[in-house]
DNA sequence: CAGTATACGGAGAGTTTCTCCATTTAGCAA
DNA sequence: TTGCTAAATGGAGAAACTCTCCGTATACTG
């Protein structure tokens, strides 16, 4: 890759972060190329769709997704306590932008999707998790993770869309994971 | 309202039903006002916001909801056989056209909401099938008919922006209807 | 330092939303 | 019936956003 054109990619990716933080992930990519200082051609050359520029940004999100996970992994504490957190640090992470949970909820599943593989690193991260539990015999045995990550991935969606606080989605966590529960 | 008003009234919310059969809640306004032939300053006189032509055409929807939530009220099957129905109903009913699931999640609970009205139904409706339930003894006691609306309308969302089939639906509903069950 | 492949960027076309207002029409009163 | 007026119409067009094309500029190579 030529020099500029990196420096370009670099700006674009930083433009982006802030753009999608002030704005949601729906924001105008036109206002992310004169914020980055460049032409929307240049942008949409480096990514063609929006999910492409999503998956760059995110990138960066994956390392604490894992180490969530490993922490949740590690724990003593009950069953109810880690999946809260670990359930509680999910929503919170795929929610960092407006718009976001909708994006990883449309996409999950969808192997053609350019966010398909972070998709995959949530639903890995929450595969050990979930193995784990199962493994101590605390959740029920026919769990599957991808089916979670839409559960929870839901509940982060209408969070976000109604714009629910902490607590509501806390409780509406708390269901899900009496749900998961082995009776 | 003066006759030739209220033909277009119909017209438009006739039309609008079938634009948004096939091409989702989000499909232009611009070709449903085509499809009714009327100009869109008239569309947009007699509906203001996209959500207020919603309202209309979801009019109808509403006494199938009752009267399935009457059905769940009377029901003698077990608990989870009720929900399990009641709550399929529930999605197919607000997933009946694509982007619908969301609207409805956007304005659970939303006072301002143009639709809000008929979010109040359905969340009665819950409410009354919850409550009985409750009664019964067969319901953990702090469960709130708002919650799981949000809950339910969580997986419609998601079911619908992912292109997800009927069974996928019903197992995601499982685990919440665990999660509802007295332990 | 010249040549070439690569990258740039902005003008502009295509969509969709939404408004304004000149024109038309329904309903009414004489 | 006729004429008046308030109500309603509809389409041109402004504004926001997406995405492409291509003439121009720049980075690397030898």
């Amino acid at each position: 890759m030529r020099a500029d054109a990196q420096r370009n990619y670099d700006k674009i990716v930083a433009a982006a972060a802030e753009v999608f933080t002030e704005r949601g992930m729906d924001a105008p990519l036109d206002e992310i190329a004169t914020r980055a200082e460049v032409g929307p051609g240049t942008l949409y050359r480096h990514f063609a769709t929006r999910e492409d520029l999503i998956d760059a940004v995110v990138k960066s999100w994956m390392a604490q997704i894992d180490s969530a996970a490993t922490e949740a992994v590690e724990s003593d504490l009950p069953t109810r306590e880690v999946l809260q957190k670990w359930f509680n640090t999910y929503v919170a992470r795929i929610s960092r932008n407006r718009g976001g949970p909708s994006k990883f909820a449309t996409a999950m599943g969808k192997p053609d999707s350019p966010i398909y593989s972070k998709c995959e690193v949530l639903r890995l991260a929450n595969d050990r998790v979930l193995t784990r539990l199962r493994d101590k015999g605390a959740l029920r045995a026919d769990v599957d993770a991808l089916e979670v990550c839409r559960l929870v991935g839901g509940v982060a969606v209408v969070a976000d869309q109604a714009e629910l606080g902490p607590d509501d989605v806390s409780s509406m966590l708390g269901i899900v994971i009496e749900g998961l529960l082995r009776e």
